[in-house]
DNA sequence: GCGCCGTCAATTGCATACGATAGTCGGATA
DNA sequence: TATCCGACTATCGTATGCAATTGACGGCGC
């Protein structure tokens, strides 16, 4: 276990301590991020690779994150690691379990529903403002995010399945909402973790296709319709989680449940 | 500073020393905390401290949160409070400056409409989701802690500005859906805040008076009815907050931009 | 053979120590 | 006298060491 999450952080890292010190690659140019990254403490650069670990699905939920085996291989001491762990577990994709260590979140089926549901409510909002006041500029770097998308279509991947969800984060930036943004970002991260934990396999054309569709909807300016497109969008991607109870065994406890209760 | 920091915290707790390992009066027993307060580590004591500090307005915003400051009175090291001060940051109600210290988040007028604007919007989703399924314990909850915020109207102080708070959240709570509290416990914080830096002072008896009303339109079932209470209540809260531009002097840099930009 | 209890290893929780950075104060110079 | 520069102090960022807790294994009694 301890091996594997190793290979995964050396594959994303291509060696851990050159990159400390240094703004990464791209993606984290996104509100937020952007207005802290000319410094990056240690604990700031393990949260930022760990949760670009976490969200491109490269550690799965369940995964044990022993702060030894992640200090260790990023070269820092374990309290960098237990600051970026810390934030994780704020954002709930981390479980933080007293004296037994952090490990990816595992989204029950009754919270990935309720994650959905939410996002919904959140992403409608976003569209309804969207649709009042998107500039051009904005629906400029709408589409330069498509064309990532697009770009990085035969990735199948880790890439792919990020982007597709930064172009919500996108969406919801552009509204110039600081707290709106921010919450959709947390939905968007926990529906990854849903999606790793009980969708078969991520497809990436669908999700493009329908963020074009988005934006085509939020140009004709009919809020009721983009609203439309948007929710069946967020529809079709829980269709794609395929969150039907019999697939994907949920956590002991809550099969336990039922029998303490007719106990 | 240094000072008037350790007096508050003194006031609250009585003597730091023997609050560790304690379970906290009341007021904690909310989901989220409650799953969790069998057990305290000494960074959730703080974390539990600091942020009823500053929920109660005892710590307004502006004030500096030295590391060192508050180890030294709850008797424990710095690395504990660090943790908790790393949360309070992601809940958005501390500031972290690197290097310069943490101090209470100060909402600039902007955030605090933003705020208010979101918060709009998921309390009326939570008086949705109530009119629908809210059954007799939820009612009796409610009740109960409407007793309790008329109980502290004598009070004019933390206990009824942190009750006030809290009713919101028991709704949210009532729901059943825990995403959704999460956030309406975000926004009911930052609400606080935002109070505690531009409002005159707070003034419980409309408050609770008003609390009653949303209990009753709950009662009636009547969706559009009891989203209307709901959105007027929030409106008041949000006009006693006297959210003018005139009033209340924004961040230093909010003033300057002006100039920037005429230069 | 089965279950219970004590000991041990592994891992976290916490505290302390050291190095780094930012803000401040005083002196030197123009 | 005003300004600039440098040392100093306070505070934070990080590493490391030790104590505490957990889970596991093996031995003992039943």
């Amino acid at each position: 276990m301890a091996t594997l999450l190793y290979t995964i952080l050396t594959r994303m890292t291509g060696g851990a301590i050159e990159v400390l010190g240094h703004v990464l690659p791209t993606a984290f140019g996104l509100l937020g991020e952007a207005t802290l990254s000319e410094r990056s403490s240690r604990s700031e650069v393990v949260y930022r690779l760990l949760r670009q670990a976490i969200l491109e699905q490269a550690l799965k939920p369940g995964t044990k994150l022993s702060e030894d085996t992640i200090a260790d291989h990023f070269k820092v001491s374990r309290t960098s690691v237990r600051g970026a762990l810390v934030r994780l577990n704020a954002e709930g994709i981390v479980d933080l379990r007293a004296n037994k260590g952090a490990c990816v979140a595992e989204p029950t089926l009754e919270e990935a529903r309720d994650i959905f549901s939410l996002r919904r409510m959140l992403e409608a909002e976003v569209i309804r403002r969207l649709v009042a006041d998107l500039g051009t500029s904005g629906f400029k770097r709408l589409e330069q995010h498509v064309r990532e998308e697009q770009a990085a279509l035969s990735d199948h991947g880790p890439l792919s399945i990020r982007l597709a969800g930064e172009f919500h984060i996108l969406l919801a930036e552009l509204t110039g909402s600081q707290a709106l943004t921010r919450f959709v970002r947390e939905v968007v991260s926990r529906c990854s973790l849903i999606l790793a934990r009980f969708a078969r396999l991520h497809s990436p054309e669908c999700a493009v296709d329908e963020h074009i569709q988005i934006i085509r909807a939020l140009r004709s300016k009919d809020i009721a319709a983009a609203e439309k497109i948007m929710l069946e969008h967020l529809d079709a991607v829980e269709l794609r989680a395929e969150l039907n109870p019999d697939k994907a065994e949920p956590d002991i406890s809550e099969i336990l449940k039922r029998y303490a209760s007719e106990n």
